[in-house]
RNA sequence: GGAGAGGUCGCAUAGUUGGUCUAGUGCGCCGCACUCGAAAUGCGGUAGGCCUUUACAGGUCUCGUGGGUUCGAAUCCCACCCUCUCCGCCA
């Protein structure tokens, strides 16, 4: 949600930004209803203040009631007018995308992506590496023909090493993340709308969303940022309790509605997966610092792990309307040869901690926290790690961070026992 | 799921025969006085949104949420949400 205040004293760059990002929200008309509530209002203010003080007076003479009807009548319209109106203002206020940085590159979609930096180097395979679903499979730790059966397609079982490294690379991040002042949570799964309103998700990606049936208004979550985000909804957040940065594991449940045909093969793109999340709130002016940092932590991982990557600013066409500025990292996928999304790092300044009302204050001026959030770990690090360890014979190294979580294990060559 | 109780301006409480409730009181917190200093005591102040105003100040809304009745709602009616106690079921 952008500041309203913001959008009356700046129309045209509101105008230019919402043109940009391809939204049909008409700024001229939210602002004309702007007007009208404010002078609605007004009115409404006036002829309460009438009629309390007639109120206060007591019991009124039968010459005064046929008075107070009147006025108390057209209190009544007045508000029934003005109730539309702030929905109307409403709905169109939350169809508004975030403004975008200046640094945000203009583009279509994720190959206008603007490359930052490279970090590693692509491996010389001296055979034709393995995909991570051939390996899976080989080693019988990923199964998807048979989550096929049970639940349908781009759903998945994992089995033997690949559940201990799953758990081993959330340990790890666990880890990592707690030693930087995190505070580690498991959420629920399911939230309610006003909560995927509140954080952005809605209205703009409706089908992305499952939503449960029946009377409950509640949806699987797409990510933790929405449970943590929503964790402070309505709430005060001291000052000197700023940043609060919250690390968040749970599965993730996307319905993937029109990407169907893309990235059908093994894990990448699925409807449900593990996931450690950054979270961090943080005053207006920390938050280029604190995403900044959060991508410092996200690089940290994947050198830690052996991940060849790249970082790019994603441009425009493929922010997401909450989205203030968006790094993401990509990973290095020698069985497809180029890299792939591993992490996803957004400044949605206060977006949603206007929306969700989540406030703090600043010397006795209450204000809006920003919010940072960003990937920690995925199950696409399994696949990464799969396809970028695999060795000659087919076995799969375990990088050296994750041997303390690993039970002993070091290599997978179990082979196929299926 | 069943039965009962309850949700009031940081916390705790008063207030339900509808009418200066413009929400009282205690605690906590802030300021001042007294004191060498502190405690105790006394006095004053202590939510947020919106609007008018240079300011002072004033208006308005919010008593879990949303509707309704009424000239007037914390108070009456309806729906919903949440909390607590007991019972049932259960990993």
């Amino acid at each position: 949600m952008l500041d309203i205040e913001f959008i009356r004293n700046n129309p045209d760059i509101v105008k230019a930004n919402t043109k940009r990002r391809g939204s049909d929200v008409d700024v001229d008309a939210l602002l004309a209803c702007d007007k009208e509530i404010r002078t609605l209002r007004a009115r409404i203010d006036e002829e309460r203040a009438v009629r309390n003080q007639a109120a206060r007076k007591g019991k009124p003479s039968s010459a005064e009631l046929a008075q107070r009807r009147a006025l108390s009548d057209e209190v009544k319209t007045l508000e029934e007018t003005l109730r539309q109106k702030n929905d109307e203002l409403t709905r169109q206020l939350s169809a508004l995308p975030n403004i975008l940085s200046p640094d945000v590159p203009p583009g279509k979609d994720d190959r206008d992506n603007l490359e930052l930096r490279k970090w590693g180097t692509p491996k010389m395979f001296s055979f034709k590496p393995k995909d991570h679903l051939a390996l899976g499979i080989l080693h019988d730790c990923i199964d998807v023909d048979r989550a096929a059966k049970v639940s349908g397609s781009r759903f998945y079982y994992l089995k033997n090493e690949a559940v201990l490294l799953r758990l081993a690379l959330m340990q790890y991040g666990l880890q990592l993340f707690m030693r930087e002042g995190f505070i580690p949570f498991f959420t629920p799964h399911l939230a309610h709308t006003r909560t995927l309103y509140g954080t952005g998700y809605l209205p703009f990606s409706p089908n992305d969303i499952w939503k449960l049936e029946g009377d409950d208004d509640l949806s699987l979550i797409g990510t933790s940022e929405q449970t943590l985000v929503g964790y402070h909804q309505d709430e005060i957040i001291e000052r000197e309790t700023l940043p609060r940065k919250y690390v968040g594991l749970s599965s993730c449940f996307r319905t993937e509605a029109g990407s169907y045909g893309k990235d059908t093969h093994g894990i990448l793109r699925v409807h449900e997966f593990y996931k450690l999340e950054q979270i961090i709130f943080c005053i207006p002016e920390e938050s280029f610092r604190w995403h900044d940092a959060a991508l410092a932590w996200e690089e940290r991982i994947c050198q830690e792990l052996g991940i060849p990557y790249r970082v790019v600013v994603v441009c425009d066409g493929d922010c997401g309307a909450p989205g203030y500025k968006k790094y993401d990292i990509e990973g290095w996928f020698p069985a497809q040869e180029r890299y792939r999304e591993l992490t996803s790092n957004t400044n949605l300044t206060d977006f949603q901690t206007r929306r969700l009302n989540i406030r703090t204050k600043v010397d006795t001026k209450t204000v809006f926290p920003h919010t940072i959030s960003a990937t920690g770990i995925t199950d696409r690090f399994i696949i990464a790690i799969f396809e970028n360890y695999q060795e000659a014979d087919g076995s799969i190294r375990i990088p050296e961070v994750l041997h303390p979580f690993m039970q002993g294990v070091e290599k997978i060559d179990r082979g196929n026992v299926s």
